[in-house]
DNA sequence: CTGTTAGCGCATTCAC
DNA sequence: GTGAATGCGCTAACAG
C-alpha cells in the first residue's frame, strides 16, 4: 500500500541497494549525484521507511518499553517525561504500558514488549518482582536474548537500573523530623508486600527506634491516595472517639498517599500543621501547588527517568545507579513554636 | 538469536504453518493433539512471536501512536490514561511521543509513527495543525495509506476525533460566573495562535460582551503554568503601582495556567477568593488537592482519551464526537456575600 | 487437516 | 561505487 523503497529506487532509476544506502545510512557512500536523485524520488513519492521491515533486516528495533503502574500518577508521568527527554533525537521510540496495579498486567506488558523485540525495558513500580517467579523468568529469557532491563526503585542483582535507597532516605527523613522537634509519629505504611512501601516505613521506624522513640501507630493499606484517605479517616475517627486527636506527625510512604491523608485531615476540620503534621515521600511536581507546602523526601524523578533512558540507549554498559532522597521540610511539618 | 517459530515447529515435529496456526490464531483449527504438542514446545523453548515479522506478513502492526505535548502535564497524562484503558486486552500497543511544545518535534513524531506503520495516530494538543501545511500534508499521506488520525481538541474536517467545544463551554462558564455575581474580569488568554487558547478566551469575552460587560484586561502569554505565573505577577505589580489591586475574577484558559496564577497571587499575599477570584478550564485531577478548591470547566479528560482509543481500535467507523465542558464553580470564585 | 511455497520491505553480503 | 541475490521471521494462499 505505502510507498516502498523499491518504488523509490525505480523512480530514481537505481537499484534497491543503492536507494537503501542513500536513504538509510551505510558505510558505503553513493555518489552525490545519485544520492540527490534518490532523495528527490523519495520526497516526491512520500516515502517513509517501514520500521518493521528494517527491524527484521537489522535485527534491532530501536524501540524501548516503559512499564508504569499508572501514567496519570505524577510519580510515573514525571519519570516518563525523563525517559522521553533522554531519547532526544536518537530515533528511538517509546512503547508505554500501564499495569493498573495488576501483577498480571505487568507480566502481559513485559511479554508484549518481548514480542515487540524492544531493545530495552524499563520497569518502574514493579509489583510482582521478587515475589513472582514468573516475571523473573520472563526477564531472564529476555536478557538471554540480548534485551536490557532497567529496574527503577527495586534493588535487583543482575540488572541495571536506578536503585532508590528508600530505607536510608526514610531514616534520614525521620532524623530531620526528630531534630525539628517532632516526637509523636504515625506511619501510613502502605502495603507490606510492596518493597518500596516496606523499605520506606522500615527505615523510618528503624530511625525512630534508634532515637528511643516509637511510632504510635503503623497503619497498613493500599499504596494509593484513596488507601491513605481511608486509613487516615479511620485513624481520626478512632482518635476522636478515644477522647480527641492529639498532635502527631503522620509519615506517608508516598506523596500521593500524603495527599489522601491531607484530604482526610481537612474533612475532619483539623489544621495542618497545627493539629497534625504530614510528611510524604517522592516530591512529585504536584506538591508545588499544595497549601500548606508539604514536607517530603525529594527524589529526582525526572532525572531518574532520564538516567534509565540513557542506560537503555547505551546498549553497552549496564550501570547501577543508587539514588538517595533528600529530606525537604516545609510548612506541613512546621511546629508552632519553631521558626 | 531468539527462539523462532521454526524452532518451535521443529521441536514439535510439525510444519511451520501448523505451528503458526496454533500459536497465532487462524480460521483453520489444527487437531487438539497437535495443538498441545506445539504449545508445549513453545512453552518449553520460551517462544515469543516476533511482532515485526508478524506486522510485515500481516501488513498491520497493532500499534497506535499518541502524541502529547508533555506527558507530565496532568491534562495529557489523564488523556493518556484514558487511551491506555481503552486498549484493554486488544493486544494493541501504544507508542508515545512528546513534542515538548515544539511544532518541529510534532512533525518528527508523526513521521516516526508513520515509519512504525501505526494503525492510528491520536494527536492531542497539536500546535501546528492549521497553521502548518507540512503536518497536514503528512497526515494526508498517512490517511491515503490507510492510517487513521484522531484529533483531540482541534476541530478538523476530514478526520475523526474528539472535538472540544471550547468556545461554547467558555461562554457557558462566563455566564455562570456572571450569574454568580461577578462583574469584573481579567483574562489570561494564553497564546493567540493556539486554537484552543483562542477559542476559550474568545468564547469567554464574547459572552461578557453580550452581557454588557467587558474584560478589564486580556493578557497574552505562554500557554503554561510559568506563563500564567509571569503574566499574573506582572498584572499584580501594575495594579499595585496604580493604586492597589481591586477585586476581579481571573479567567485562565487552562487549569495549569490557573495554578500558575494562583501561585503569583499567593506570593503577593492576596487571598483567593476574597481579594481575587480564579477560574480555570479542564478540571485536571490535580485540582482535587488544591485549596481553595478551584472553579473550572470540567472536561471528561479520561473519557476523551478512552473514546479516542476506541475509535482507533474500531478500524472502521470514523466518528467525530463533540464534547462540551461543564462549569463547576467552587471556592475560588465564591463571593463573600454569596451563600 | 497439514505441509510447501511465496512474499511482506528492507539491509547486506557478495560479485562486478 | 553500484547492482543482484539472500535472508530476517512470519502469514497466507495454494496444494496435497
Amino acid at each position: 500500500m505505502a510507498v516502498r523503497l523499491t518504488d523509490v529506487a525505480n523512480e530514481a532509476g537505481v537499484s534497491l541497494a543503492t536507494a537503501s544506502r542513500v536513504l538509510n545510512g551505510s558505510a558505503r557512500k553513493p555518489a552525490v549525484e545519485i544520492s540527490d536523485k534518490v532523495r528527490a524520488a523519495a520526497e516526491k513519492l512520500g516515502y517513509f521507511p517501514n520500521a518493521q521491515a528494517q527491524a527484521l533486516a537489522r535485527s534491532t528495533t530501536k524501540l524501548i518499553g516503559l512499564v508504569v503502574r499508572d501514567i496519570a500518577d505524577p510519580y510515573f508521568s514525571t519519570i516518563a517525561r525523563g525517559v522521553q527527554r533522554s531519547l532526544g533525537d536518537s530515533g528511538v521510540q517509546l512503547l508505554l504500558a500501564s499495569t493498573e496495579y495488576d501483577p498480571e498486567r505487568e507480566i502481559e506488558a513485559v511479554q508484549a514488549f518481548m514480542s515487540q523485540r524492544t531493545d530495552a525495558i524499563i520497569l518502574s513500580g514493579s509489583r510482582s518482582l521478587g515475589e513472582n517467579g514468573q516475571l523473573l523468568k520472563l526477564i531472564e529469557n529476555y536478557q538471554e536474548n540480548g534485551g536490557q532491563v532497567m529496574i527503577i526503585g527495586q534493588p535487583m542483582t543482575d540488572m541495571g537500573g536506578i536503585q532508590i535507597d528508600n530505607e536510608a532516605t526514610a531514616e534520614h527523613l525521620a532524623a530531620e523530623l526528630i531534630s525539628a522537634g517532632h516526637r509523636r509519629f504515625v506511619v501510613l505504611a502502605g502495603e507490606a508486600n510492596l518493597l518500596t512501601s516496606r523499605d520506606r516505613s522500615n527505615g523510618f521506624l528503624e530511625k525512630l527506634k534508634r532515637s528511643g522513640l516509637d511510632a504510635e501507630e503503623v497503619i497498613s493499606g493500599p499504596f494509593s491516595r484513596e488507601g491513605a484517605y481511608v486509613a487516615m479517616s479511620d485513624y481520626l475517627k478512632r482518635q476522636k472517639s478515644a477522647g480527641g486527636v492529639h498532635r502527631v506527625c503522620v509519615f506517608c510512604v508516598s506523596d500521593v498517599m500524603a495527599l489522601g491523608a491531607i484530604r482526610a485531615i481537612r474533612e475532619n476540620r483539623l489544621r495542618i500543621p497545627e493539629d497534625i503534621a504530614v510528611v510524604g515521600f517522592d516530591d512529585i511536581p504536584t506538591l508545588i501547588d499544595i497549601t500548606p507546602t508539604v514536607s517530603t523526601a525529594r527524589l529526582p524523578l525526572e532525572e531518574i527517568g532520564k538516567w534509565a533512558g540513557e542506560m537503555a540507549l547505551n546498549h553497552g554498559e549496564l550501570r547501577k545507579i543508587v539514588v538517595s532522597g533528600v529530606p525537604v521540610l516545609r510548612e506541613s511539618t512546621q511546629l508552632a513554636d519553631g521558626q
